[in-house]
RNA sequence: GGGCGAUUAGCUCAGCUGGCUAGAGCGUCACAUUGACAUUGUGAAGGUCACAGGUUCAAUUCCUGUAUCGCCCACCA
């Protein structure tokens, strides 16, 4: 018999993707008829639609393993029956992939503006389509059996085009509309951010305790506490509780705002903690979201003195301007304390917002935005929740889900960014004066011209689509240059993908059946995609949610680039190839935990992976050419063997259907292992020695373990599908097997 | 401040609706082995299942509380 490598080569993988990829049958039109031509009933599709990475990196351990959790489905699924549709895709990640691409071009001096929009998303464009190739190969190595006929990237004009759908049908509904409220602004990114896109940092502070005398009696004063000194430029008041003896005698009365010299109100609220700080609160409703809602409260008013850029501007002493905040309030603590106004300064640690993506303080300052009101759109979706219509493995996150659609806020959908789909709007006479009519409600073009002393040609009014509109009375329409959250289209991403709702794909394939992606993106991703696609199919888009666990580096530490601490895909294939990879994967990052990456225990799931060649390289070769054809025809009786076999196959197939792919790989492993090598295989050993070739006995109990060891590679084809279909390949070189394992049916 | 989860062998963790001597991988130790597999086999050591109560015929498993740790959410100056 033919001499086969004595151990499993893992370098052989690309070439067994390969066979898959050319059968053809990861597209799951072809997988039907495929099941129909062999009169298997063709059970009803299922459908994954698979996160799409971001295109403006390689893909990360994290993202080739979770395909790994995607793939034992669906290749379980088609071997039972379904045609299955994996959908890939890649995800444009507007905010991160513009910034990582302007560094790109500030190493080479240049800025975005130099390029300007146009060329700028175009350059941007070939650089992520660049980066989806790499990407797509990850997915290809890991042994993602998707449909890449399909695959999407988040800025297709197909899938702009639903997307813009949505944003017509939920304005028109007053779901989404323009707003001037305050913001998240990173300054460094430039753009204004989603609550969900900031993170709290614990970072070194001060706590300046600043007096601000009283204007009836400059001798008296009341002393504020604060950890930002610069926003007193926009305090417009001071805030005590009403029930807080110490001040009540101060309420209603103003006291002289330092350094501004501007007169500001003593005001009663029960939102101040009297125990905190001094118990008076300083106001300043342009630069706190807190202090902003308390001046909605007592309609203070609100005064800009920090921009966009997180300097310092508006009506400010010209010795502030252009300063950074933190310059600015080193510089007013030492004015005040010259002026004997600095009661007292102390260091202290406090919780500062920081941008998600670049680790920048956010800036807090007022703005007008685009803005989806999520609250009627997530009642629909706690309902579903609540009904078991969508379910969260592990239980936990479901938990928490409910608890972030309870308590969920409008949801700023614009971004000040180039990189993304362009809100469709267009604005009658400008921008500047949609968002001035809205403010004033009630007031006229003609009064905006008259206070802003220029001369507009419009009506204010606003017009959807992409197309500039006609100008009919000779109105200038200027374009939105905002684009969308990315959220706001990948919260669209299983239908989107479908060809949306009036797709030939979306007819087949929606809803689909399972979502599967890490943990830290629940809020951002499945929430939204629950809600989304409830509004615009009226179904959920998944019944189950299934949340991956989260690999670590071996010290338990998150793995990132700069701790050096992160290890590449491509390392561990080479090393250990992609079934032993993931074998470790199912067996050792459970929902929502996370999993330490120890090369040890790859190692030990590559022995198996090996033992598994091994076995049925023994058992190829054990069977002479000359009996093949007797082998092939020999009729299989039920043995004590087979029936246990069979009983395993079930095992294994309940612990795939209810997601304990742990378990099942752990039942793989201890039956193959341990029953089929150790105990069987032996046995048959034993059984045949010294046994003429082609005798009876001989024939029937090879025949039994080749029948054995066809059951056993179909039911660890979803978790080891390289090795098994190379040991299959085998099989068919010698015809003992036909076609393709992936294709076979349990 | 609110929510969620964890605490089981040296290490990393399983143990799903309570039931015999609590499991796996890796590690350790002993023995075997040129064996299809130096990526092998056989066997062993090792756990008062965090702690305290409760429910029960029976609890690692359910309930309550305590301690420690982790994660998420939150506008506390």
């Amino acid at each position: 018999m033919e001499q086969l490598p004595k151990s499993y080569n893992s370098n052989t993988e690309t070439e067994i993707y390969s066979l898959w990829f050319k059968s053809g049958l990861t597209d799951p039109d072809k997988m039907g008829e495929y099941l129909k031509e062999k009169e298997y009933e063709v059970k009803k599709p299922f459908t994954i639609t698979l996160p799409p990475p971001n295109a403006n990196a390689n893909l990360h351990l994290g993202h080739v393993c979770g395909y790994s959790f995607h793939d034992v489905m669906g290749r379980y699924m088609r071997m039972k029956g379904h045609p299955v549709l994996l959908l890939p895709g890649k995800d444009h990640a507007g905010i991160q992939t513009e910034s990582v691409f302007t560094k790109h071009l500030e190493m080479e001096g240049k800025t975005k503006e130099d390029l300007g929009r146009e060329k700028f998303y175009e350059e941007i464009y070939k650089f992520c389509m660049k980066n989806a190739e790499n990407a797509r190969e990850q997915e290809k190595r890991i042994g993602l059996s998707a449909d890449f006929s399909r695959e999407f990237f988040t800025l297709d004009p197909k899938l702009t085009k639903i997307v813009y759908e949505t944003f017509y049908s939920m304005f028109e509904e007053g779901l989404i509309y323009r707003d001037k409220r305050i913001i998240n602004q990173c300054p460094s990114c430039m753009t204004a951010l989603a609550d969900i896109d900031t993170e709290h940092e614990l970072k070194r502070g001060i706590f300046a305790y600043i007096k601000y005398p009283l204007v009836d009696n400059p001798d008296e004063y009341i002393t504020v506490a604060t950890t930002r000194p610069e926003t007193m430029l926009g305090d417009t008041a001071v805030a005590v509780h009403p029930k807080d003896k110490r001040y009540s005698k101060y309420v209603g009365k103003k006291v002289l705002l330092p350094i501004a010299d501007r007169e500001i109100p003593v005001i009663a609220d029960e939102e101040v903690d009297m125990e905190l700080g001094t118990g008076a609160v300083k106001v300043t409703p342009a630069h706190s979201p807190v202090d902003f809602e308390l001046g909605q409260r007592h309609n203070l008013e609100i005064i800009n003195v920090i921009n966009e850029k997180g300097l310092m501007e508006g009506d400010i002493p010209e010795r502030f301007k252009g300063m950074k905040t933190v310059e600015c309030s080193k510089a007013l603590v030492k004015e005040l304390d010259e002026q004997g106004l600095l009661e007292r300064i102390e260091n202290t640690e406090h919780e500062v917002t920081v941008c998600e993506r670049c680790r920048s303080n956010i800036e807090p300052i007022i703005s007008n935005q685009w803005y989806l009101n999520v609250k009627s759109l997530a009642e629909e979706a706690l309902k579903e929740l609540k009904k078991g219509n969508v379910k969260v493995y592990p239980e936990g996150q479901q938990k928490a889900l409910i608890h972030f659609y309870e308590n969920i806020q409008p949801w700023c959908i614009s971004r000040q960014l180039w990189w993304g789909q362009r809100i469709p709007v267009w604005y009658s006479g400008g921008k500047k004066l949609y968002d001035w009519l809205l403010e004033n409600k009630g007031r006229a073009v003609q009064d905006f011209e008259k206070e802003t002393e220029t001369k507009v040609n419009g009506t204010g009014e606003l017009h959807l689509g992409e197309d500039k509109p006609e100008s009919i009375n000779g109105e200038i329409w200027e374009k939105e240059e905002d684009v969308f959250d990315t959220w706001f289209s990948s919260g669209q991403w299983p239908f989107t993908t479908l060809g949306g709702p009036d797709g030939a794909d979306f007819k087949k394939y929606y809803p689909t059946q399972m979502m599967i992606h890490a943990r830290d993106i629940v809020f951002w991703w499945s929430a939204r995609m629950i809600m989304m696609g409830l509004y615009r199919t009226g179904q959920v888009p998944f019944r189950d949610i299934f949340v991956t666990g989260m690999i670590l580096a071996d010290d338990g530490s998150k793995m990132s680039k700069s701790k050096g601490n992160s290890v590449e895909p491509k390392e561990i294939f080479e090393r250990y190839g992609a079934d032993a990879l993931r074998l470790w994967y199912y067996s050792d990052a459970l929902p929502g935990s996370n999993a330490p990456l120890r090369e040890e225990k790859i190692k030990g799931n590559r022995n198996f992976v090996n033992k598994i060649w091994n076995a049925s390289r023994f058992i190829i070769m054990n069977i002479n050419e000359s009996e093949i054809p007797k082998i092939s025809k020999e009729e299989i009786k039920k043995t004590e063997k087979i029936v246990e076999t069979e009983k395993h196959i079930v095992k294994v197939s309940r612990y795939i259907e209810k997601y304990q792919f742990n378990l099942g790989a752990e039942s793989i492993r201890e039956f193959f292992w341990h029953q089929v090598c150790d105990i069987w295989i032996e046995e048959i050993k034993r059984e045949i020695q010294g046994q003429e070739i082609g005798s009876q006995i001989r024939v029937e109990r090879l025949a039994e373990l080749l029948y054995i060891l066809k059951l056993n590679l179909k039911i660890m084809h979803p978790f080891v599908p390289f090795v098994t279909e190379s040991v299959w390949q085998e099989l068919v070189s010698l015809n003992l097997a036909s076609s393709l394992l992936m294709e076979q049916q349990i």
